[in-house]
DNA sequence: CCAAGTATACCGACTAGTGAATATACAAGC
DNA sequence: GCTTGTATATTCACTAGTCGGTATACTTGG
C-alpha cells in the first residue's frame, strides 16, 4: 500500500496540477503526467488507483493555497470591508492578464465533468467554494456588515461570473465590473451608509 | 463542396448539439455524432472540415434560440424591469432542476477550450454573451433604468456566476440568490426608488 | 458523362489501465 | 553477522480499445 504523504506522491500531484490547469482534465494523458513527474505510468498507478482519483487529489491540493491567496489580498488591502473585497477582484484582474492564467481550476473542472455529477473532483470543488464563502461571510460579519451570509454569497456569484466572463471574452474589464458591483453591495450593507 | 444549408448538415449539427451539451466537447467522438445523425463519419467530414469546425457550428446554432428563450421569459413576466429580470433567474432555476440540464453550453465549452483562446467556438460563445448583454441593456434602457449598460453587465456576471455555482454545487439556491441580487440592483437604479 | 454526396475500410497516434518482474529497505530468526 | 521474509516502491512491456482524419470506390440525379 502506498504511503499517504510520500515525496513521490507529491511529485505526481505537482505535475498533474500544472498540466491539468494548463490544458484541462480531458486533454492531459496519464502518460504525460508520469513523464512530467519523471517516473513511469505504472508507478503513478501505484500511488493513485485511477485518473479520476488523481483529478480529485489535484483539486484537494488547491483548496488551502487558493484560500490563503484570497485572504492575503483581503488582509493586505487598506480601508473598510468594501475596499478589501474590491482588492480581491483587483488582484484577480491583475493575475488574469498573465498568459498562463486559465480561469478557476475548480470551475473549469466542474464544467468539464458536468456529465458526472457525483465525481469526487466536482465535490472537492464544491467544498472549496463553500469554504471560501464561509471565510468571506466571517470576515464581513466581523466588520459589522449586515446580512453577511447573503452578501458573501452574492460576492461569490459575482466572482464566479467574473472567472467565467474572463475565460470567454479574455477581457479583464469584466472582473473590474464585478469588483465594482461587489464593493457597492458591501457599502449598501455597511452601517451608516446607503448606496 | 457541401451545401451551406443542407438537411444533412442540419442533422449533423442537431446530433452534435445533443451530444456536446450532454457529455462535453472532449467526451464526444466524431464517430458517435455520425452514428447519432444516422450517417458515416466520411459524410460528416464532407460537410465539416474538422471537429473544431463542428463545435463552432454547434454554438453558433445555439445563439438565437438561447436569446429567444431568455427574451420569452423576460416578456412573459408581469411587473417592472426588476420583476422581469428576476423572472429570467426563476425560470433558469426551474429548468436547472431537470436532470438533463448541464449548465451553459457556451461557458462549459469556453472552460474546456481554455488552453485554445482563439478557438472559433470560444469566439462564438463570446459573441453570444455580448448579444445577450446588449439585448438586456436595451430592454433596461427602454424602461428608464439609469446606467443600463453597467447594470446589464452586472446582471450577466450574476447569471454566469449562477450557471457556474449550480454546476459545481447542484443546488438551485444559488440561482435564486443571483436572481434576488439582480432584482435588487435593478430597483436601485429605477427612478423614484432606492435600495 | 459528370459532379455531389455517401459508404466501406483503413491509418497512425494515442488512451486508461494492467501483468509480471524487480529493486530497496528494514525486521526477525539464528 | 548473516540470511530469510515481507512490505514498499519502481520499471518494462503490453492489452484492448478509441481518437481524428482519410484514401478509395460506389451511387444517384442532372
Amino acid at each position: 500500500m502506498p504511503e499517504a504523504s510520500s515525496p513521490t506522491r507529491k511529485r505526481i500531484v505537482d505535475a498533474a496540477t500544472k498540466l491539468f490547469y494548463a490544458e484541462g482534465i480531458g486533454r492531459v494523458s496519464v502518460d504525460a503526467i508520469a513523464e512530467k513527474a519523471g517516473l513511469t505510468k505504472r508507478t503513478l498507478y501505484y500511488h493513485f488507483k485511477s485518473k479520476d482519483d488523481l483529478i480529485a487529489a489535484y483539486l484537494d491540493g488547491r483548496d488551502q493555497p487558493n484560500l490563503k491567496q484570497m485572504a492575503g489580498w483581503f488582509d493586505a488591502a487598506e480601508g473598510g470591508a468594501d475596499r478589501k473585497v474590491e482588492a480581491i477582484f483587483t488582484n484577480l484582474a491583475r493575475v488574469a492578464r498573465h498568459p498562463k492564467w486559465k480561469g478557476c481550476g475548480f470551475l473549469r473542472t466542474a464544467a468539464e465533468l458536468a456529465s458526472m455529477p457525483g465525481h469526487p473532483a466536482v465535490m472537492a470543488g464544491s467544498r472549496h467554494k463553500t469554504n471560501f464563502e464561509k471565510w468571506l461571510a466571517a470576515e464581513l460579519s466581523a466588520r459589522g456588515v449586515t446580512a453577511p451570509h447573503m452578501l458573501a454569497r452574492e460576492i461569490v456569484l459575482l466572482m464566479d461570473g467574473a472567472f467565467s466572463s474572463m475565460l470567454i471574452h479574455h477581457n479583464p474589464d469584466y472582473i473590474g465590473a464585478a469588483g465594482h458591483a461587489a464593493a457597492t453591495l458591501v457599502r449598501a450593507r455597511t452601517s451608516g451608509s446607503q448606496v
